[in-house]
DNA sequence: TTCAATATTAACTAATGATGAACATTTTGT
DNA sequence: ACAAAATGTTCATCATTAGTTAATATTGAA
């Protein structure tokens, strides 16, 4: 978990709103408020690690907000994002010399908006694809399509079952200790016995033929060619 | 057909795969170098119509790249456009001086990227996506008139119905995650129940044939063939 | 050979999706 | 503008599959 926290000023209930929603979901601790002085308060109050400020709000707009938020020295290591209707070279440029970090157009997709956050906080994008497929030998195991090919044939593996081959496969001749597959099959807060995995190798074993998965008694796993 | 060449220079093969695979399946004509010196020597040869180039790359880094390319007459129609792992400053703007045309983030998702490349090379992003009619196996998807065909058999599908048969059948075989069937047929602002894509599933099966439509417990659907 | 570790099988439980019908919303025709 | 029809969403219930456990058999290293 994060933690990072997350100001939001916008003038808009509705983009506050969705804005929220989304960054929420991210695992942002997100505060919001729907004018520049509201804005500027809460800011010293919370020192935020980013601040996505709406530029054309009524009475004080985002770059003057902008502005005196730069003045407060608690938040120099605070990440100003603009936010607007449309990318207005006049308002970008003028953004960016009162001390926005990143400019980010409204009508943009949330997950857009998420990616470029998490990229900014310099946290690994979940949306970063990696496309892996891997092969050994006549197996070929689809990450993203979640597919398994034996010699051209074609298997529909349970999530579990899938989990645990693409870990194995994910290095073969490393062995992997009973232990690591719990915990990067199941996870670290899941309990389960430990027959389950017995059952799973099982299973697959008999999916893709006994020898393909070997047993080092006492210690655990592995895939082998 | 636009028969535009591309030529990709990174010196990461993960990277080469997965942009050439978007960039063809838009229609382009990609080749690709591993380093700076074969992408000179590439580019020489073929003329490419634009160029991506990693900023970051052993021996001969991007920049360098193109300055060189930039000396070579034959080229000077071409445009280049600079990849990088990051929107740094520095590599921005000394890529700006050595005479890129554009500057692209390398984790920037495919669809972005190929639309911008689409938008560089001044073919209108309809083009490519209007005459779209899709047949797998007897099933004709035409997406301009919203019309399926079924061996011969017409069907006038509602949008919301169509719209996820599409997305299906945009990719057969990909596994289609419940996150992102919501994301691109709803809408990520727009929040539905995870039912809602199970009905617009059954009334699709009830249409087409039930085994058109796998279902993937916990994982998501596929259209298969 | 011994016995702790693993394999195997079947039964059990939990998770997830399918289904039918009601309800809500939007679109269409008049 | 209205009513009717079409489309879209939700809900409750049922069915199926995935995942787990437990009981017993088998294995292989000390």
């Amino acid at each position: 978990m994060h933690n990072k926290k997350i100001l939001l000023i916008d003038d808009e209930e509705d983009i506050l709103e969705i804005l929220s929603y989304n960054l929420e979901k991210e695992g942002y601790l997100v505060t919001t408020a729907t004018n520049g002085n509201d804005g500027i308060k809460l800011a010293k109050e919370i020192i935020p690690d980013l601040i996505l400020l709406d530029v054309m709000m009524p009475e004080k707009d985002g770059i003057e907000t902008c502005q005196e938020l730069r003045l407060i020295k608690e938040l120099k290591n605070t990440l100003i994002v603009f936010l607007s209707a449309r990318s207005e070279e006049f308002s970008q440029l003028a953004g960016f010399e009162a001390g926005a970090n990143d400019y980010v157009v409204k009508l943009i997709k949330p997950k857009v908006l998420t990616s470029k956050i998490n990229a900014l906080l310099q946290l690994s994008s979940k949306v970063t694809q990696d496309a892996k497929v891997i092969e050994i030998g006549d197996l070929k195991i689809d990450k993203d399509n979640v597919k398994v090919t034996k010699s051209g044939q074609n298997f529909l593996l349970p999530k579990k079952e899938f989990d645990l081959l693409y870990l194995l496969a994910s290095n073969t001749e490393k062995v992997f200790k009973r232990e690591e597959i719990l915990e990067r099959v199941w996870g670290n807060d899941v309990v389960v016995g430990e027959r389950t995995i017995d059952v799973h190798i099982r299973r697959l074993r008999e999916k893709l033929g006994i020898n393909t998965i070997q047993t080092l008694k006492g210690i655990g796993y592995k895939l082998v060619v």
